[in-house]
DNA sequence: CTGTCTTTTGATACTTACTCTCATTTCATG
DNA sequence: CATGAAATGAGAGTAAGTATCAAAAGACAG
């Protein structure tokens, strides 16, 4: 066979992607994300300038993966069919949320917090959430037996996606402290509003 | 008086500011956006590159203007106090599309066309929809006698932003044509469906 | 019109993100 | 061990964005 599932090199690749994620996260947070340079990355992670760029297209891009989104969607897969679009969405992030390490739980804050300080990385995380957008109609879609692009899916799938936007962080609504289990409590209650009807109309 | 409300001074601001708009479209249109460069734009703008950077803070930010959101505020504003909120952002929306001039429609036509193409736009275009909600939010706060930060006020507002990000260009939904009169009749039924409660559920 | 003050501009130099190319090293496999 | 493929490092080059300072142009009093 070709390379077993992790063959040396994957392993190795996977180590440098790991090392340099977490050298830049450290330096972002000692020295602000602006004056910490894509060398001062790459030497502490004890690698080439070109490597970094090979691993990451962009500086920005060190922070910005995140694998959620996909893991959400399987979960709004595996509801019943009965339960309706909105709660069904509901239920899997309550899932997938509950299921996260302390861990996880952090460097997801430590993330949130530099979106919420730096408008650069703000503004890719908010281009991310068009293609959550996408997903979401699409799973929406095949839930109702309609195709991604059908209006009344996007207009639900756009509400959902558009909930998110308003009730997490980055930076709105909450003052300024980062991503705390409020936040999500926040935006399940806030899905259950969009479930019921929305409100004052 | 000091200088009266167009001065000299200002009159030639607002002309070399114009100036580096058109020409930067133009060029962008023509040789593309990453091929463009700042001082082509300066050149022929008939400007320095520093000019330049003192008009506009970055590349990106010649075609970032929108001036729309706060009319469609004003707009919504204005509508009768009876007006269910979703409907009033629904009849402002159409008021404004009604009251461009072609001319304006073109070039919006011309920018979304550009923010469909560039990513690196599309991400700061997204990032402007976020603080749209926020004006939003804000509006209908007002109308609904609550607080813009209320977790109802912010769920509506998310959905209705989303909504527009679900159903306009950039590049979403439309395979690749760009911004047409059809987009904002979707986007006016779509807030219709909203506005019934949401389909499907 | 003249001199003076203030704002705007241009020239220059510098930092840093990012790209491209090519030689070298490191792993995979027969 | 030999051979091919993939990953790395080094170097040069482009262009965006910043800081500084001197020159040019509008505003205004006399």
């Amino acid at each position: 066979m070709t390379a077993s599932p992790t063959s040396l090199r994957e392993r190795k690749k996977a180590k440098t992607r790991a090392a340099i994620r977490e050298h830049a996260m450290r330096l972002f947070e000692e020295q602000g994300y602006a004056s910490t340079t894509v060398d001062q990355i790459a030497e502490a992670a004890e690698v080439s300038p070109s490597t970094f760029f090979r691993y990451f297209p962009a500086k920005e891009d060190v922070i910005l993966v995140d694998d959620y989104d996909p893991v959400i969607a399987a979960a709004v897969r595996a509801q019943p069919a009965e339960v309706p679009p909105i709660e069904a969405v509901r239920r899997a992030m309550r899932e997938v949320f509950a299921g996260l390490t302390p861990e996880i739980w952090e460097s997801e804050r430590r993330r949130q917090k530099l979106f919420a300080e730096v408008p650069e990385l703000r503004a890719r995380a908010m281009h991310q959430l068009g293609d959550a957008l996408d997903l979401i109609a699409e799973v929406l879609g095949e839930r109702c037996g309609l195709p991604a692009d059908d209006l009344r899916i996007r207009t639900l799938g756009g509400a959902v996606t558009g909930v998110v936007m308003a009730v997490l962080p980055p930076g709105r609504m909450t003052g300024e402290s980062a991503l705390d289990a409020a936040d999500f409590d926040r935006l399940l209650e806030a899905l259950d509003l969009l479930q019921r009807g929305l409100p004052l109309t």
